[in-house]
DNA sequence: CCGTATCCTAAAAGATACTG
DNA sequence: CAGTATCTTTTAGGATACGG
């Protein structure tokens, strides 16, 4: 299966910084889907067509890769319908309820320094 | 200079995707070294190489780069004392101080997803 | 002391084709 | 419908050497 390197400094790195619960934390819903992905489930499950439906440019295997991840890590419940055609739905768990206030926050942080960059024309070029 | 590619549909997703406030807010806190530099300085002005002995594992280099973006994008102020040896600190600026309750909240989350999966034994391996 | 410049590796993300 | 498999591109991150 995929295959990782175990002993780079990279890698070594990755590991040693998630020891400060705060880098753990951005680890666990960082890039550039996932907060994406469980945002959109935060009124309720939906399967994976409408998670891919809803969100813009995202490619099935980049959705399926997040999901995967997050369903490992316990933020995510993935439930199959035994039925044909086949229907999975997906559920925020309990902890990544949790993150609900934090991302309203953080959504709102962001709304405010769009806003103050766009006013103080602050140097923040467009990459 | 740095070359950048700005047709690839990796880029295009990055620039549309900030639309959506919360990604915004993610990708300017994102990384593996922003946080960890901001959360240094809650308490006050830090110099170059101060941040650099408090921050395991990161390269001039990677500091360099994270502060320079930082710096841009309004998260940082950069004071530079004319005298020899140079002098140059770092603080943050109100944006980035109200981002502070913010990251202690994700940090006491994490702290708890933690523990969640050492009791539980979910099924997080070690990558 | 506070960085830059250059080169390199690894990981993230994407394109495309295919399947139970 | 809900994915996998395979391959390629792009970016993040790191090593090392050097400079004002």
């Amino acid at each position: 299966m995929a295959k990782k390197k175990e002993n780079s400094t990279n890698s070594i790195n990755a590991q040693y910084i998630t020891e400060c619960d705060l880098t753990y934390a951005v680890c666990k819903i960082g890039g550039r889907w996932k907060l994406l992905i469980l945002c959109k489930l935060e009124n309720g499950k939906l399967r994976f067509s409408e998670l891919r439906d809803r969100i813009a440019g995202i490619t099935e295997r980049m959705l399926t890769l997040q999901l995967r991840e997050m369903e490992k890590e316990g933020l995510l419940k993935r439930t199959v319908h035994a039925q044909v055609p086949p229907r999975v739905d997906y559920e925020l768990t309990e902890i990544a309820r949790e993150l609900i206030p934090i991302w309203r926050q953080l959504e709102d942080w962001g709304k405010k320094h769009k806003k103050l960059v766009k006013e103080q024309v602050l140097e923040v070029d467009e990459n």
